[in-house]
DNA sequence: TGGAAAACTGAAAATCTTTCGCATCTTGTC
DNA sequence: GACAAGATGCGAAAGATTTTCAGTTTTCCA
């Protein structure tokens, strides 16, 4: 469970980390910020302060328990890392996301780092558009 | 001159919209931040306010004379639009950009968005690395 | 198990970037 | 030149995230 991937992650087994991966794991949304973590606490009558809850999901994104996404939001979106890197379809009207993952994209920026003699780190591409359910509509 | 081109863009011809398009278009680097800006301004003895220089910036992004980027440094960055779209390659250790277009990757997005059903809108490509300068340090 | 060191926590204050409110100027037009 | 519409500068305010700090909690080992 939880306290087992927290201190495999080496931090120490608290509360706060047992229920914010708890919540990640299990509140349907797989992207959430800070603050939609911090309101699912409050529903849950959780005595855990926003200031933890952006300290933890930074913890274990240092860890590699999460991965930070940054969409053109103004907030950051963490989303457990399940190991396989990928990519978004973001909608801009209601904020649905696909995932993705083209290998042939990803083969071609890795060329085009080695082209200008990057070494390559990481790589964010975002998709954004209307998804199907919000095309008829304005 | 800058003139015409603010004229052309449907914005009245003001001393503070003159400078900052003549520093986007003169002052060497590619990509500024507001506050790159507004220390340009400083340094030329322009008594400009940074509020208008993020007003303008926004005004010149809105008349599609600039584009503004979402890099993961916390701010945004602004630069001149030529017309042509094109994604970036940005050192995450002394922050060199490298601005390449990959067709085959063009490509590959439009389709993606369609098997999603999505109507595609704008999209961000941005590859994180080390560039040749900064991979024999650390 | 006992207890101290190290790590963690909530609340409030501090940062940082960007936007607002508004009284005061400018510009474009007649 | 006179005027209305539009811009500007300034300080305050906002929104997101981080830091500080004093009081807990967890770990670890004797
Ligand atoms: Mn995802
Ligand atoms: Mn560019
Ligand atoms: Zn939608
Ligand atoms: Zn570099």
């Amino acid at each position: 469970m939880e306290n087992e991937q927290i201190k495999q992650a080496g931090l120490k087994v608290t509360a706060p980390r047992i229920k914010i991966l708890g919540i990640l794991e299990r509140s349907g949304k797989r992207h959430m910020s800070a603050e939609d973590v911090y309101k699912e606490l409050l529903s849950q009558d959780e005595e855990i302060g926003l200031a933890t809850v952006y300290r933890v999901l930074t913890q274990f994104e240092g860890a590699g328990l999460v991965c930070r996404r940054h969409f053109e939001s103004g907030q950051s979106v963490f989303e457990l890392n399940n190991g396989e890197h990928h990519d978004h379809l973001v909608c801009i009207k209601c904020g649905a996301i696909v995932e993705f993952l083209d290998p042939t994209i990803e083969t071609r920026q890795k060329r085009i780092a080695a082209e200008h003699h990057f070494k390559i780190e990481d790589h964010s591409l975002v998709v954004y558009g209307l998804c199907p359910n919000c095309q008829g509509t304005r």
